[in-house]
DNA sequence: AGTTATTTAATTGTCTGGCATTTAAATGGC
DNA sequence: GCCATTTAAATGCCAGACAATTAAATAACT
């Protein structure tokens, strides 16, 4: 392995770069351990300390995970989905909030992703699924409930939607959409009334999947998208007329 | 800002959650400038090496940016979808090459999401889309083309299809779920016959979506997951004869 | 005065060397 | 044979230094 001094990147990034590849390309597998930080300073022919940086690179990204000790070292890490997750969150929030996105655009695309869980979930949902969902509309009608806490039970109902397809491929790429729509979600106040609303859909939804309806739930779905667009956008029309 | 060193996490790993909760909850924002990592090691009572750990963690997940010189420093960068595609396919990939993901599971998913948005497609593809669509078919159907570029070719035809759809996060969320079907596409090997299959499975989309046949987008799709699975199926049965 | 060349200061990038801490295995005593 | 101790290997962390880069301040020159 050898590492170009002349480039406009950082060592440690090329460094990270190249073991990168390994893993992806599978010349590393899941557990291998990989060469001490001193053999690699020999191999890269660089020092510790920027071996060691490019190794925190990996581990930013759950590439790899380091133990102490005699037997220690670096080992390539099983990427699980439960790891992908909180960071597949963090992007997608940090891409809404930074880009600009408007909430019609969120909305549409989360729902859209949604309503194609759908029909898998008609038929697959288990009785689990079906439990935590009633849970979760029980709380959401709960009165002291704070915005952030419905928020929050609105997002694990619809969790337990996606989960309810039994593809862990598509709950990991729905996780993203759905979760990072929450801080968005938490900028619209709830009235009573609108949660009522919502409940009401929420309970057609949970009944239709009970009875393996697809198309109904995709209209709960469908009807949840518009009302959702249309608080929002009141609350906006709202914000702009008092400032 | 202060680091517990009684913590099991590295103080690295610390000082990198620190300002990422800061930049996620909107106490730092877009270009603003972080301390210098002298300054840094100061505040965090750290020495610098540990500080610029820190610094590479977040540099890894593109929330900062380093510049060299006078007024150089770390600045909060701003995620662009351009940056966070690559990260989000390498993930997907790695995801399921590490989770023994069936390839019936991810065709699945892939499938259920593109097929999200044939209708918005439909609704609202450009011209160019179409023509992008177009010539990659007309790619596809030439003789020596080999398994990689057919495969690259189609991903490259799909993100059209999805990029039609006008909804960058929709774009986003399916890059991960079609760009890391490929590798495990390569792994099929395309006869001739096949090939024309696929070609005329993908003219019919783009006559469709010419259309702006939303009902017909969606049955080439279906048409294509279902010939793919097949084509998959049959591929492995032929292996495990041989072996 | 204006323009160009030079110096200076600030900052990141990298290296050397060292000590602390953790952990499992080797060693030794019973 | 079992338990306590030592040892060795590895990561975690630090101090201090120098190199490279960059922009601003300064000086020199026209």
């Amino acid at each position: 392995m050898k590492i170009d001094p002349n480039s406009n990147a950082d060592l440690s990034a090329q460094i990270a770069k190249s073991i990168r590849d390994a893993i992806i390309s599978g010349d590393l597998i899941v557990d291998q351990r990989l060469p001490s930080e001193a053999e690699l300073s020999d191999q890269f022919d660089v020092s510790r300390p920027t071996v060691r940086e490019a190794l925190k690179r990996l581990a930013a990204q759950s590439l790899i995970r380091t133990q102490r000790g005699a037997t220690g070292g670096a080992f390539i890490n099983k990427l699980s989905f439960e790891e992908a997750y909180p960071q597949q969150i963090t992007t997608s929030t940090l891409l809404l909030s930074m880009n600009a996105v408007s909430f019609e655009t969120a909305c549409e695309a989360r729902y859209t992703l949604e309503r194609s869980c759908a029909p898998l979930s008609a038929m697959r949902r288990t009785a689990d699924h079906l439990a935590t969902m009633r849970a979760e509309i029980h709380r959401q009608s709960q009165p002291g409930l704070t915005d952030e806490a419905f928020c929050a039970s609105d997002v694990a109902f619809h969790r337990a939607l996606v989960d309810g397809a039994g593809n862990p491929v598509l709950s990991y790429q729905l996780a993203g959409a759905v979760e990072a729509m929450q801080p968005l979600m938490n900028m619209i106040t709830f009235s009573a009334r609108d949660r009522a609303k919502i409940i009401e859909l929420h309970t057609a939804l949970a009944d239709a999947l009970e009875a393996n309806n697809a198309t109904g739930v995709d209209a709960a779905l469908a009807g949840l998208e518009s009302y959702t667009t249309n608080l929002a956008k009141s609350v906006m029309e709202k914000r702009k007329n008092k400032a």
